[in-house]
DNA sequence: TGACGGTTTGCATACGTAGTCATTAGAGTG
DNA sequence: CACTCTAATGACTACGTATGCAAACCGTCA
């Protein structure tokens, strides 16, 4: 059997109310009798039992977080955001989902959990899958990263447009004459403004930029998409990808197919994962400042701010600079 | 408010534990009853607490993870667990801690909740830790690729002795005279066997095998550490990593200090990340099989047989040849 | 018709905690 | 010393569910 307040009170001699006490709001409790709580829990082995806590408080401390089971930026993502929630004594529940069609079912688990908030991540979840999600009673929600939400949900998310065009401004510096852009999946919002961002941008310094749907967020989806590009029949000068991980993968395709990067043609990632610093890619990409997204995210939460007054936060990225890009050293 | 069975209970004209039966053992309601309770739990947009459920059935239906933070082994395998516990309708709940000192934090939390099951990930967690979990009351405690853990708790692992050592044959295979293995953190128990296995096997043929230390289970730390390896008075013909996120650094680093992977030196790793067959690398690297032992963990904890008669499933790993060992192609 | 077996349902309760309310003890003041 | 005010503690209850037990119901067969 396990043990319980009670029966630490009988052998701290006190009442079940005062063991309660001692562990939720010891202020109230005289110092002489919290220490002798204390001992006897020690003694005991007690610990407070979570799960009766969430259902007398109706706060379970737990943040839920409904994102694609296979993603490398994600991974970043739940590290950062396990971690900041450890700190405040809480923690993250994973609802995982294989692929768009799966959303739902992550959903429907998620109402069975009285949860502090929720965190939709990925691109893909479909506007329809929103909106079943507002106005859930109690329940603060927070779409990370994910333009589809704007005016259903609050949202946090990074500067996708202005990221896209600061790469693109980037490479034109270099004095690129065309340039092609391999999207990740083409329904995804965040591809979508990431793309029209880098098209205007090179639009604007009379670069056509065509779209290429790599049909996935993968290395091998980057890599496959490579051959496209070398197929064409004009070898653009500068290939911007929709993630790094596509990007990653486009830069092995390409040196695959006999292409020097950056020497015949340059590489610009979107995302700032750790592998674009690799030094066998040091890839030109765009940072997201994933901590100050995250903690944004559980401000949303957690703080009483109103979310009327602020619903969408959009923080910029930054533009790092790597050798996929250097013209010169191939 | 929150709707609860009562409500349901009210709305369609029968007890709440009718309600409960509906959604629990569904079998022992009569059809019509089935039905009428469950359009008016759609009408009213109920969805059982899974918190009270928990505290009634003394199951939660959630498994822990002691994980360290970053790392992307670990990434993986929380990724396949994740998946197959949701497959069944159960969910994981973290417990990242960022270093060895952070573990005891980690392994308190865990007591707060009355978890189904707890997996042990990390070699560095101390042994004095491993006792503390030792006959824990109704928690089915796992250890996951810990072989410090041996003795103590129910292991799960890869043949880390056996797969080294296929490793080392391989290299000494490619007709090697000398070698180095470049481990992550001495003091993880993986380290070591892999380390012993490795330099036994190397033994064997004449050849040995200094142990450097990178001093940590990252890329960078591999990266680093080939900065000993090229400044060593004698280059290894073949350089052993002890994780492929150290392998992967190792060869960014050989490769920035001038050599040729694998003309000039051959490096091999061992996990089997999807980064390790990522073109740039191609690296040759023992495969763990994480499906295999994530399911024999899940079997460990949810199945009864009994741990006694086999506290320790030992798994092989799988050699994957890639081009950091093949010879005459640099 | 009546008794019997099986199925279906309701009643009552307990899981372990936190908070409300009432009670007691103790300290301070005139 | 009587009174008041605060601090400390205890008794009690509710959070929402699952389940043992008893009651009710239905059909069947003698």
């Amino acid at each position: 059997m396990r043990v319980t307040s009670h029966d630490v009170a009988a052998e701290a001699g006190v009442s079940q109310a005062t063991v309660a006490r001692v562990f939720s709001s010891p202020d109230k409790v005289a110092l002489a009798t919290r220490e002798r709580v204390r001992e006897a829990a020690a003694r005991l082995g007690y610990a407070p039992n979570a799960i009766a806590r969430s259902l007398r408080s109706q706060r379970t401390d737990i943040v839920g977080v409904v994102v694609p089971a296979k993603s490398e930026y994600w991974q970043d993502v739940l590290t950062t955001l396990s971690r900041r929630l450890a700190e405040q004594g809480k923690q993250l529940l994973l609802f995982p989902f294989a692929d768009a069609d799966h959303v739902e079912e992550a959903l429907d688990s998620t109402e069975q959990y009285r949860l502090d908030g929720l965190v939709l991540a990925s691109s893909t979840i479909r506007p329809e899958h929103l909106v079943r999600m507002m106005r859930r009673p109690s329940l603060r929600v927070v779409a990370f990263n994910q333009p589809a939400a704007s005016g259903l949900l609050p949202l946090v998310m990074v500067d996708n447009d202005a990221g896209a065009r600061d790469l693109a401004e980037h490479v034109v510096a270099q004095g690129i004459g065309t340039a092609a852009f391999v999207g990740t999946v083409a329904s995804a919002s965040t591809d979508q403004i990431r793309y029209r961002g880098a098209a205007s941008a090179l639009a604007d310094h009379g670069i056509a930029c065509p779209y290429v749907e790599a049909g996935g967020f993968s290395y091998d989806a980057g890599y496959k998409a490579a051959a496209r590009i070398l197929d064409g029949a004009e070898r653009p000068d500068a290939v911007m990808g929709g993630s790094d991980e596509v990007a990653l993968g486009l830069i092995d395709g390409l040196r695959t197919g006999g292409l020097d990067v950056p020497g015949d043609v340059l590489v610009t990632g979107f995302d700032g994962l750790p592998q674009a610093s690799w030094a066998g890619y040091d890839l030109t990409t765009l940072v997201q400042p994933i901590e100050v997204l995250v903690d944004m995210t559980l401000a949303v939460i957690f703080d009483d701010a109103d979310d009327a007054a602020q619903p969408e936060r959009v923080v910029p990225g930054t533009l790092r600079q790597g050798k996929t890009t250097r013209r010169g050293d191939g």
